[in-house]
DNA sequence: TTAGTATATTCCATTTCTTGAATATTGCAA
DNA sequence: TTGCAATATTCAAGAAATGGAATATACTAA
């Protein structure tokens, strides 16, 4: 059973926040969207870990996804949200996730792709 | 048993914000500080349950305490929670908690204390 | 169709949050 | 000291979040 009540949506929207996993899936996102391979492999989490969180956010509407192929590619729906976060770290003081140089299997991933960015 | 392990700082200020009832406390602190009737008056809650949730804002550091005579005065430490709470609502659309003309027995609420004010 | 990869969903046990109720503490005044 | 007002703390039951495990779905390739 889904929460019912209405809630107040900055309530929603803390709530949402409040994972560490999902603060950092969204760190993620600033550079531009991410197939779910890729957060996972950033984030060293399995699977359907990183897919329940992608799900919370999405119910919260602060992503979206976008099917490409075998992958999906999630996006932050409104780029607003990083003044939240950044707003946050200002008053607590930390830095955000910041990527590693793991990679995965996704098209973004290998080098072909850099190349055709690169002479795009 | 409280939370052992060490938590993100920027999760642990979403989570202390992540409450209706604490969020309009925190709104009601941007005019300056005000004793726990006052608070209480104004969002017509229980004293015990105001109280609870100015110790979750307390211990997130979010709010200081300071006594005066039978009253105890709480104010906001930084300013910029505000700046968070703002971005929150310009993402989601929502408005701040509004004070009402409810009053309490505090000295704030008596006239003696306009005058005071009105003639420093 | 079959197999394999990428992703999503459901189920469940555990932990944590919520909030009412009762009670404790602090300060003031008589 | 006694009593009272203002505030804090503790306790407990229900609700919700967490995260692991198993499984389901969607797409691609052969």
């Amino acid at each position: 059973m889904p929460t019912t009540t209405a809630e107040d949506p900055t309530t929603s929207l803390f709530r949402a926040l409040m994972h560490p996993t999902r603060v950092a899936i969204l760190d993620l996102l600033r550079d531009g969207e991410q197939c779910v391979c890729h957060i996972e492999a950033q984030l060293g989490k399995r699977q359907a870990y990183i897919s329940q969180q992608l799900m919370v956010l999405r119910e919260a509407g602060l992503v979206a996804d976008q099917r490409s192929g075998a992958n999906v590619y999630y996006r932050v729906t409104n780029r607003h949200v990083f003044a939240v976060l950044d707003a946050a770290r200002a008053l607590v003081g930390s830095k955000a996730f910041t990527a590693t140089t793991a990679t995965c299997n996704c098209p973004q991933c290998q080098p072909e792709w850099a190349e055709l960015v690169l002479h795009s």
